[in-house]
DNA sequence: CGGTGCGTTGACATTTCTCAACTGTTGTGG
DNA sequence: CCACAACAGTTGAGAAATGTCAACGCACCG
């Protein structure tokens, strides 16, 4: 893999792609590139950080692991996203656990001892984390107050409708992750979340296949979103 | 207000206190100070950013309103928090509604446009800024796990675990916020909440006052906080 | 001293979880 | 290439937690 594909690649990611040239080559230095199966581990809770990620192509999931053996999932992310600058830039632990959730991920990794070097030693590195951190803030705000939500219903739904959706005739989500995984990200058992989409269905509002979801009604799911109580 | 006691209250707050101290003056000429009272509405969502905030005492919660007036209470802040950061340092507007939850709470209020030009202006800025931003993310990230809890029992019991104690004796937690915030917070109905207490103060894990709760069992509300399945 | 709103308690309705069985899909090894 | 194992997803029945509605006591503030 050559250092200028490598380049590329990191320049297609929207944290990186306002950088300075020389400072991007010297960030490229630092970056390697990986191709990852399901179910790959990428690094644990409490392990200390090596390396900060961006996804290429793929998906990954961040959870938390509870003692019970429930896992919680904080974040699903993918092509595009940066995962762990936080950890690399203030904790040296990661808070989270990494899992990649789709077959042939491609992964960047960025040392973190590099780069917490350049990110002293260059001024301009710094503005380009804070947007980045922001939006992060962003994202997670929204997850709490989605998380906010007491019914389940109103979760999924407005889940569904913040999801992109490729605007063809009707929105078609393509939910890039398994059922079981969105269940968890969602704070709900799959079972929960089968018998909604069934409901849903059933109800002329969408329309479930494997692994596609198309809006039909997004008017009603919005008043669902709104907690205009529950479903039925 | 003199400016000499403006720079003091500024560096008593953690995200300031790293600043060379002629960048701390500057940031000090951008401070002004208030007062405010129960009640009082510091911002709104959509509002466009005049200046984000720092508490010197006091509480303040941060919500999100849906459109069926209910109330998403997306953080809960104390003396020496920081927040809006984000709103001014990204995007300009605020996301979320801010309110003042106790009796006169004191606010230093830093003008946006004169910190983003700092910010702009000075290197040294931006590096204590990602530190304050990477700081709020993992208490949202643990916010996140907090809410994916599904017993509001385990919720609960992880929050007053959270919560720093007056190490005497015995935990004792001052809960700085009426039991309906605290119950929003936690995504659960007051009544819900007062049950949880009752409950837990007749088993005799807990000692609920007014506004103070002592913790008897701490061993017992970990269980519950790890999901050991609900109460009784 | 009266009002306003928080906190509590009770009765009830409902959602959602739990447990269990069954189906379909995927991937592997013979 | 097929059989089988492993696992995701679905469906059903029952239990439990929590929300809803309503009434009441109590504190705080005017």
């Amino acid at each position: 893999m050559s250092a200028a594909e490598l380049l590329g690649a990191l320049r297609a990611l929207p944290h990186f792609k306002s950088l300075p040239p020389d400072l991007l080559a010297q960030v490229t230095a630092l970056t390697t590139r990986s191709r990852r199966g399901t179910g790959d581990l990428i690094f644990s809770e409490g392990e200390s950080c090596r390396a900060f990620f961006a996804i290429e192509s793929g998906g990954v999931k961040l959870y938390r692991a509870s003692p019970d053996g429930h896992e919680q999932v904080v974040h699903t992310l993918h092509a595009g996203a940066t995962f762990a600058e936080a950890a690399v830039l203030s904790f040296g632990r990661y808070p989270v656990n990494a899992v990649v959730t789709e077959p042939s991920t491609v992964l960047l990794e960025i040392g973190a001892e590099g780069f917490l070097r350049l990110f002293r030693e260059d001024a301009r590195l710094a503005p380009a984390m804070v947007a980045s951190l922001s939006m992060r803030l962003v994202t997670l705000v929204e997850r709490v107050e989605e998380l906010s939500l007491v019914q389940a219903g109103s979760r999924l739904a407005r889940w569904l409708l913040r999801q992109p959706a490729s605007r063809d005739q009707q929105p078609a989500i393509d939910l890039g992750l398994a059922k079981k995984d969105l269940a968890a990200h969602l704070a709900m058992t799959p079972e929960t979340l089968s018998r909604l989409l069934h409901r849903w269905q059933a109800d002329g509002w969408i329309e479930s296949q494997r692994t596609r979801i198309v809006l039909k009604d997004p008017e009603r799911l919005l008043e669902l979103a709104d907690g205009v109580s529950g479903p039925t």
